[in-house]
DNA sequence: AAAGCTGCCAACCGCCTCATA
DNA sequence: ATATGAGGCGGTTGGCAGCTT
């Protein structure tokens, strides 16, 4: 773009674009009656500027008008000063580590620019960000997860090997720390050194799903779904649309079963430059089969059987879907996904729509909570229609709703022969996956709990928000719903009963048994588990209990 | 060759936090 | 305790360049 000239004259471009403002707050351009020039700067500003910050230093920036004459507002100053004029400025492309950097921190802090950019020397948060959207919206096009499979599967493998999770255990300090500005070691290790061609580096034992989860239910996300439950609304869309995989563009959703079927799409795939190498999605890259039938959860637009391309573009947050097929997710494969793995197909993988006859008003735009309500009213309707059909005979209860709803997804599922969850790989899935038999079973359930049951508490909260006194009914009060543990107790709302578990024949490791009050628990054990549960909750899930 | 698309980049805007009066 | 200003941050916008169709 261009822009200035040495001598300092304006481009055109810049003539249109430096607006002189009259009439306006300090903020927007005037100061005293001092016209304010906005736009591209010159090289002559710029001179005005660093000759300033010589003499004065940085700071100050309002007063950079007054001493330098410089028409430019301190921000602006600011601004020009951090992302260009300041010394030990890196310039050019990222690096290959740069960017591997990025995209853990990402994972761990989500958009706090300034803060990833604390980590790379010469970097600006402007450079970070606008790195990171364009990565964004290329992986996107391409229908690859944000997050590549070499950090999914570290997480994993971290997961596993590790004792626990960096702060898991300490919800005021390291994983899911959101004040001290301070970041575990572990992200740095990609820093000491370049270990060869992407040995990859970091112990990502703390870049998990959670932090991908978490991102979403950030304090300043979550914490608004009460007043501020249009913001909520809109950084959960932000939020899902950061770590979505799942490509808003309609064309790349529905024209193709293989996205690289798509010539352009390949390009976009093989033009990602992506520090990491990831043979798995270059393999076996998420198919837009599952897409296809995209479960309109990702634009509320939930009772709309054939996607609707607008709709794609609001991005609403995947994360809250949980799935409910437990008969692909207990599969006992191999190989199970990893836990971000997971959390990527849970974003890819938008369930389908689900074609079926509801008593349940349309959401429609009402947006993605009360689609939630919505699409648990039109499982549940589902079941009722079902079980009407079947010999089965016996009503459901208000918990056999859910556990009704992992039925009638599971059937449909069968039925398009897709052996991934429309939900994605989320809750029950992590569980299998992230849960091996473990006789201690204290960082693992620590991960557990830190790393699903933020989601189950924003769920929560979410459906709260919407929940009829007739739900109410179906919730008994006892539970404190506020509480993920209990929610997952309950079975209430995901449809993590415990039974629902058993009758798919898998062995429910002890750690989840007790996070889902399995019966043959001691009740200590299950009291043991809801208190390190809840002890260890991310702050921001206990804040919801708060009155 | 022209139009359209995408990436990249710079800058602005509004909101928030914090320090200070 | 409150008001105000400075600075910081994240989101968004808009324009140019390069590539593709």
């Amino acid at each position: 773009m261009m822009v200035e000239s040495d001598d300092g004259v304006l481009s055109k471009d810049q003539m249109g674009s430096s607006l002189i403002e009259k009439g306006k707050d300090k903020d927007k351009g005037n100061i005293d009656g001092v016209v304010l020039k906005k736009g591209p700067w010159t090289s002559a500003e710029d001179a005005i500027l660093v000759d300033y910050v010589k003499k004065h230093g940085e700071g100050n920036w309002n007063a950079v008008q007054k001493y330098s004459g410089l028409s430019r507002c301190g921000k602006s100053c600011r601004l020009r000063w951090a992302n260009h004029l300041r010394p030990n400025l890196r310039k050019g492309a990222f690096s290959a580590d740069e960017e591997r950097l990025i995209v853990e921190l990402h994972a761990k802090m989500g958009n706090k620019w300034a803060r990833m950019a604390a980590y790379l020397p010469g970097r600006t948060d402007n450079e970070i960000k606008n790195y990171w959207n364009t990565r964004i919206k290329r992986r996107q096009r391409a229908g690859l997860p944000l997050y590549p499979s070499e950090l999914r599967m570290q997480a994993m493998q971290e997961g596993q090997q590790s004792s626990g999770f960096h702060g898991i255990n300490d919800a005021n300090n390291g994983f899911f720390e959101r004040s001290s500005g301070q970041i575990p070691d572990v992200v740095f290790d990609s820093l000491k050194a370049n270990q060869g061609a992407f040995s990859f580096v970091p112990k990502l034992s703390d870049v998990s799903a959670s932090s991908l989860l978490m991102k979403s239910l950030e304090p300043p996300h979550f914490a608004n779904l009460g007043p501020g439950a249009l913001n909520c609304q809109k950084h959960l869309q932000e939020s899902i649309y950061m770590y979505s995989g799942f490509s808003g563009n309609p064309k790349d959703a529905f024209s193709s079963s293989n996205p690289f079927e798509d010539s352009r799409c390949e390009k976009i795939a093989r033009s990602f430059e992506y520090p990491y190498h990831d043979p798995v999605e270059e393999n076996s890259l998420p198919s837009f089969d599952a897409v296809q039938g995209c479960h309109s959860f990702t634009n509320g637009f939930s009772s709309t059987p054939e996607p609707i391309p607008e709709a794609l573009e609001l991005e609403l947050p995947s994360l809250q879907f949980i799935e409910t097929d437990l008969g692909s997710s207990w599969d006992s494969s191999p190989s199970p996904p990893t836990l971000l793995e997971s959390v990527d197909r849970l974003i890819q993988s938008p369930p389908r729509s689900i074609k079926l006859d509801s008593e349940c008003p349309s959401p429609c735009n009402n947006g993605l909570l009360e689609t939630l309500v919505y699409e648990a009213k039109t499982l549940s309707s589902a079941k009722n229609q079902s079980s009407d059909k079947s010999s089965n005979s016996s009503a459901p209860t208000p918990g056999d709703i859910s556990s009704s709803s992992l039925n009638f997804y599971k059937t449909e599922w069968d039925e398009y022969g897709d052996p991934i969850s429309p939900l994605g790989h989320s809750a029950t899935s992590v569980f299998n996956e992230q849960t091996p038999v473990s006789a201690s079973g204290s960082s693992l359930d620590d991960r557990l709990h830190a790393d699903i049951f933020p989601v189950s508490n924003f769920k929560l909260e979410s459906f709260n928000q919407f929940q009829s006194p007739a739900r109410e009914q179906e919730f008994p009060t006892q539970y404190d719903y506020t509480r993920p543990d209990a929610l997952l107790a309950s079975s209430g709302w995901f449809g993590f009963q415990s039974g629902s578990f058993k009758a798919q024949g898998a062995p429910m490791p002890d750690s989840m048994a007790s996070l889902l009050g399995d019966d043959d628990l001691t009740s200590d054990s299950k009291q043991t588990a809801e208190a390190y549960s809840w002890n260890n909750m991310p702050a921001v899930c206990q804040i919801s209990e708060l009155p």
